[in-house]
DNA sequence: GCGAAAATAGCACGATCGTTCTTTTATTTC
DNA sequence: GAAATAAAAGAACGATCGTGCTATTTTCGC
């Protein structure tokens, strides 16, 4: 505390740190980062409040405090958690759909990605949907962040839609909301039969539905191009681990 | 404890009961049927596992063990809150479903009286849905009992499907678990955009995604038969409350 | 109404919950 | 390496959890 008008800061001007940004996260960052994708798989199996700080502390071999110290509440503990299920859902099912070419075949895969997150994914259990339920009668700002996520992805998936209508890929006067409620539901239908009632042949059906749902907005005289070949139209892995549904 | 080598049992022989069987449960058995009902509702809200014996005896006025003493565990007391649900899922959306015709109107009916349960009914949140997202990765009784009512309700809507075809109404080579499957999913896109990001409309465009499944799998043909005037079509009450949504 | 039995309350238990405060250990900066 | 600072552990708190055990009260059969 020698001559220093400056606020205090925590880190060092920039031009000081080690290696620009890449390197090591000051250490606090790198352990809260484990904590943080702990959490995500504990929660994708009991749930955002199923969470609790001394079963977490327990998987990242931690004292409860110690976990505790890098969130200050519950509450933020769980809106990290939708922050870094947001960042990851952004990373494996939006951006490589973005690759696709714009119109349905960027619809489809986004469709298929989405669908691949939601069903089979190792650490299972969407946030988006378990948090839906658990959250809709109890609102703050875990609820918020949740919605506010899945309303961008719904945005995003919509903006698809309106593009493919641009492109002459479906009907000009196909309802927008209308193809995305269908195209979510089949999506929530498949979650649920795929993993509450384990039946088999889900994401066939969730395809099928979706062939169905585009089939009944092709532009006029229009034939449904090759569903079937389309399953692994992506760059995406499908079916990145061995798994026969 | 003279002279009965007959086992115990808590009621006299049937011949000695007060008034058959209509006339008052034991007493023991209608705070029973109170502190379910108010266990119901509480579920319906924060869910199965959200119930806390603690909290239902808080809304059923009473102390923790005598709520206790009805169920001998909370699980026994969550699969009650299930038999429960069953019970009024069959008498408030299958029965009544029951009295329109064979085929098409009773598979409107049956989808109808379901849209209603899961939307906005009156303590809302239904626990086929919520329970599912809770138990798909705990195994155990409830979970059991959980999946075996949805899986009774299921196949009553996929008898409803056959009797349709059988009838006529919809195409010979509909596939029945498509079909479902896409019904199903309806009702679950419904209960997320109405009871989580609150949507207006959603159950227009449930009830129009309902149209649109049948008008794919019409008889070859035929015109989709009036959708828009089915939607008060059974006796049950559509909109009992003022609701508009 | 009386005695038996069922229903409910009261109390205490060990566990776990989220959170706070204090102390010890690691890490970073010079 | 020493001093400064960040990170983690430890211990304890009041609450609440599900569940037993023991009284007390209420209801029921006669």
């Amino acid at each position: 505390m020698s001559a220093s008008p400056l606020p205090r800061r925590t880190v060092p001007p920039k031009d000081l740190l080690p290696a620009r940004d890449a390197r090591a996260l000051l250490k606090g960052q790198q352990t809260k980062a484990t904590i943080v994708d702990a959490a995500l798989s504990l929660a994708a199996h009991i749930g955002l409040e199923g969470l609790s700080i001394g079963a977490l502390a327990d998987v990242a071999h931690m004292s409860k405090s110690g976990v505790f110290a890098h969130f200050g509440s519950r509450e933020e503990l769980q809106m990290s958690v939708v922050r870094e299920y947001h960042a990851r859902f952004e990373a494996e099912v939006f951006e490589p759909a973005m690759k696709a070419a714009r119109g349905l075949p960027r619809l489809r895969a986004m469709f298929n990605n989405w669908m691949q997150r939601t069903s089979i994914e190792i650490d299972s259990g969407c946030i988006y949907i378990s948090g839906a339920v658990e959250f809709d009668d109890r609102p703050g700002p875990v609820r918020d962040a949740l919605s506010s996520s899945v309303r961008t992805w719904l945005a995003a998936m919509r903006r698809a839609v309106e593009q493919s209508k641009a492109e002459g890929h479906l009907s000009g006067n196909a309802d927008e909301d209308q193809l995305l409620f269908e195209i979510h539901s089949l999506i929530l239908g498949l979650h649920y039969e795929a993993r509450f009632l384990k039946a088999a042949g889900s994401i066939a059906r969730a395809l099928r539905g979706f062939d169905n749902i585009l089939a009944a907005h092709l532009p006029s005289g229009a034939a449904l191009p090759s569903g079937a070949q389309a399953v692994p139209a992506t760059g995406a892995p499908l079916l990145p681990r061995s798994q026969q549904e």
